[in-house]
DNA sequence: ACCTGAACACCGTTCAAGT
DNA sequence: ACCTGAACACCGTTCAAGT
């Protein structure tokens, strides 16, 4: 954490900027394009200035992924007059979107939720939850556990959508969603009926479904199933 | 795919033994652990000999997660005369233990499902959950959803569930689960009330809580809610 | 205070060579 | 067919040295 000081010689690397050139770097090519030998070069500097400002390659990680999904948080313009539904709808959506735009979060969002739970991440998004639990109904015993059945659902189902192709460097990137979705599809529906008979009977709806609206509905599905609970 | 053949030379290492052995490396010390030359030393043997067997490292480590995650579900007694609801809750918890008994499965389960929509793993938990979502009465048309929507949550409250302390390889390993309720639990109290009037209100909640038990309420809630669906 | 860059101790993968 | 193990091309981290 360093501080600027009067007397200070020149100050020409600074932490937003690692920052920014490794979020570039991971929407560019994947975690395993993150290299401390690329960033350095793309930032000319070395090995040493990276560690100085922002510490070990693992904390790198854990600061891009706080900034984008404090960021995505942020940006929400909670809608006026809204219903505390609504309001869940709208964080779980940023979420979503945020994963979609930076698929390496995937994978290290569940990381950082289980191994920091006081981190700015994790509380950040149970409180935005939470709150609207509260003004939900949900009777006060349950706060924790309607919270946490949301936020895993929320995170579940983001992490899970997102398309990762690998982290192969000179990839096309980029794989069209519907070409996706119509190989999946194929090869469900080319299951033995016998053996797997519901992969073979959901082949066509698999094809057809849109992420975002399925993910919607999974919200919804939780909040009626909360409004019953106790 | 190595075929045994009569005249063979001396098969003295196979790819079960490949694989019971980096489980092992991996339930000890976490991801980190697994590296080529660890588990070459354990088996007396060289890299090349890894590689010919199980491929590449990638690939070992989505062996391994397949061995765990069907001998879990297969060792599942299905009860006798059970409800679908009853079915769900076994099959749940069922992968809710094994990523407790390898905490490693957390981000590599995920990752599976992303990368590999027809592998064994997300086809055979589809599978399974789908035809209970089918005999719970759930209208044709939502089918997809509402498995979708049960296995996102099941996979999302599990990864997020699994303790991670880190691959430091010297460490204690298993922290007290008492000790870390209670940590994370006075950390949230003592957040400001005025930014953070959720989790400070929550903060004795979280200390007294069951996972396990949480887990399952939230399966319920969905259950509630998919009977909804429609 | 900030930065350089070489040195170090690791990685996973490949592949000629052996049996 | 199966295995060896050295060679290779990478990693992240550290740290004396410079300004």
């Amino acid at each position: 954490m360093p501080k600027r000081r009067a007397g200070r010689r020149n100050q020409v690397l600074s932490r937003e900027q690692i920052l920014t050139a490794a979020i570039e770097l991971l929407d560019g090519g994947g975690e395993g394009a993150l290299t401390v030998r690329a960033l350095s070069e793309r930032l000319s500097t070395g090995a040493g200035a990276i560690a100085y400002h922002v510490g070990k390659r693992d904390d790198l990680l854990d600061a891009a992924t706080e900034t984008v999904v404090t960021a995505a948080l942020a940006e929400t313009p909670a809608p006026a007059r809204s219903t505390p539904a609504e309001e869940v709808r709208v964080a779980a959506l940023a979420l979503f979107d945020a994963i979609t735009a930076h698929r390496w979060l995937a994978t290290r969002l569940t990381l950082q939720i289980v191994r920091n739970p006081v981190g700015p991440v994790t509380v950040g998004i149970f409180e935005r939850i939470g709150q609207q639990v509260q003004a939900l109904g949900v009777p006060r015993e349950r706060w924790f556990d309607a919270a946490s059945i949301l936020v895993h659902y929320i995170l579940g189902a983001v992490s899970q959508n997102a398309r990762v192709e690998g982290d192969s460097p000179g990839a096309d990137g980029e794989v069209d969603r519907g070409e996706y979705f119509d190989a999946a599809s194929a090869r469900w529906r080319a299951l033995a009926p016998g053996t797997y008979p519901f992969m073979h009977a959901i082949g066509g709806q698999m094809r057809d479904h849109d992420d975002r609206e399925q993910f919607l509905t999974g919200i919804t599905v939780i909040l009626d199933g909360l409004a019953r609970l106790h």
